[in-house]
DNA sequence: GACAAAAGATACTAATATGGTATCATTAAC
DNA sequence: GTTAATGATACCATATTAGTATCTTTTGTC
């Protein structure tokens, strides 16, 4: 049972640590820092900017900057950009030995699981997370 | 995010179907019901069977029954046997970026989130599941 | 006892998801 | 114009999960 993938992983960590940051941070400073391989480093640093986590600056002296305020992004964000959407798989149960799936116990507490789980991930935002 | 796999699934099918049915059940009854290839039942059966969840009988008219009572086989228990240990991944975040492991807000989280779950996932046994 | 119908054991292959690399194009500061 | 940065994109590697194949052993039935 994971929750968290590496991608989502290094995301947070480079976010965090441009957020602390409070400047324009190159992939290479975050490789430096972060330890993470450089050329992932980058695909993931592009995924966050396409889906507006951050901004990016061309040229020399370029590299990332938070779009948003820390408050404002949100853990769910990142893990969906990385690991798709987070619901839980529902029940597998076919028809016929699961006749009602609307009565299906598995199906009901799989759900409430999800729920409570979204619960606490939807509280958690980039700011709780840099301040460690 | 994925609580069962389809190895557990087919296993909660098969044990639900031999609850009903409270006699021996061979795979090829349990094939042609749940519609799961063939060698691939056999193997999810002869797992439960070293794991103590089915007792199995070999030869002309054997197969399969509970060995145990439907109240006292855990979905978790099964869950297990495929999946191996229940437990959601910690926290990844390094030191340098999460300095006080112990105070760390998705650590915290995460760990919530994992018992809450558990708890939910504990309380559902064959039982439950085989009354549809 | 021979045969057939079942499971036991075990090794192999396939598909998918995740993690990671490589390369060329584009932009902007100096 | 050169260099240091990201953008886009295609590719490769590894691990996990799903599924197959095959040979052996047991046991009921004729």
């Amino acid at each position: 049972m994971k929750l968290i993938t590496r991608n989502t992983d290094y995301a947070l960590r480079a976010v965090c640590y441009i957020a602390q940051q409070k400047k324009i941070i190159s992939v290479d400073e975050l490789v430096a820092v972060l330890g993470v391989p450089r050329p992932f480093m980058r695909k993931i640093l592009q995924k966050l900017s396409q889906e507006g986590i951050t901004e990016s600056y061309k040229g020399q002296g370029g590299g990332f900057k938070l779009k948003l305020a820390t408050k404002k992004i949100y853990l769910t964000a990142i893990m969906s950009i990385f690991q798709g959407p987070l619901s839980l798989n529902g029940c597998f149960l076919k028809k016929d030995i699961c006749p009602n799936r609307r009565k299906c116990v598995l199906r009901k507490k799989l759900l409430f699981i999800e729920k409570q789980a979204l619960n606490q991930l939807k509280q958690i935002n980039i700011e709780a997370l840099a301040k460690g």
